[in-house]
DNA sequence: GTCTATAGAAGGATAGAC
DNA sequence: GTCTATCCTTCTATAGAC
């Protein structure tokens, strides 16, 4: 594998905060499911645990955005395409034994009362997010205040389907949601025809 | 206020929990802000944190759920229950400054793939908070597979949207979920008549 | 500049005084 | 049975060897 220290560092990192958030995971895990020593993580992150925190989040949101786009440009319509992401999220969800799809989410909670550095670099996600569906709903024609409330519900959907199947350990949860997002687009669609 | 000693741990931690999830709360803290002694934890919950953990999830779960069903029985119908009770929603974000309006969201991501019998605990809670929501809509006309499916999506809209709440501090995606969920009822609604 | 050893604080848990 | 003092572990962070 040629991934750098750093690169190792950072994905480590994220797989550990999508399965015990980032009060639940410590330094001395992060290194060692990176193989780096731990003096590594205060070289390349002076600013300690906060400072890695927050790179992940601005990163594992920035590719998770490209993977779950990906998806959705993948399809012919956005009724097509948000129903691919779901879809793909059950999937993951089952092979990955319920690790949360979304790397954001749990720290995000965590964070939101107690540090305002990270609380704010998981707003930029979701912002950033609610920007590239809103995009894609207003290219297909939706108003741009309906996009935007559109994408907003979007992404709640899909949170709070990820909360529930990874509790349930169950995808009813996800196909549920899926189910609703295709039909609020078509409903969206059908309004600008 | 004559609350018990064990009944201040409980609504401690339930708050603690609220503000900074599971692990990001400890036991110091909880007794300090019950006014309790140390011991008393481990005389009222001799399972330590994993035990009061587990009471505290099904207790508030209970309770929260008692607190929405209550506002949207208040409602004359489905539709205006349910807007009801994300309004309601958008109005304790704003006057708790952002703290989570459900007891058990940060604390179900945390321990689902972590500690079992606690992620047992939020899997119930989820399957009551469905139960009830499923049987007004069924009591309303909806189908009850529908039904089903409707009251996932309407705690996912919920949880979503106050994950987004929280990190943005803003209400906007309490207010995009709501309107969603008022439609999505209407639509089943409408398909009955 | 890469890594080890350790400091200092906070975590959960327990023993035992009263 | 109510409470205090303490134990042991784990955490983040740092100092310093190499």
């Amino acid at each position: 594998m040629p991934a750098t220290t750093k690169d190792r560092i950072l994905e480590a990192t994220e797989l550990l905060f999508r399965r015990y958030g980032y009060t639940g995971t410590g330094l001395k895990q992060i290194v060692a499911d990176a193989n780096a020593p731990f003096g590594s993580v205060y070289h390349f992150f002076p600013g300690g645990k906060a400072q890695l925190g927050e790179e992940v989040i601005r990163r594992s949101g920035r590719m998770y955005e490209e993977l779950v786009m990906a998806v959705w440009d993948g399809a012919d319509d956005p009724v097509s395409g948000a129903g691919a992401v779901f879809a793909g999220a059950a999937e993951v969800l089952r092979a990955t034994d319920y690790l949360d799809p979304c790397p954001i989410a749990v720290v995000a909670l965590e964070v939101a009362s107690s540090n305002e550095a990270l609380r704010i670099a998981t707003a930029d996600v979701f912002a950033s997010w609610i920007g590239a569906i809103g995009a894609r709903l207003a290219a297909a024609g939706v108003a741009v205040e309906e996009s935007r409330r559109l994408s907003h519900v979007l992404i709640q959907l899909l949170e709070g389907a990820f909360m529930m199947a990874r509790a349930t350990r169950s995808t009813e949860a996800v196909d549920a949601a899926g189910h609703a997002a295709v039909a609020l687009i078509a409903a969206a669609l059908d309004r600008v025809l």
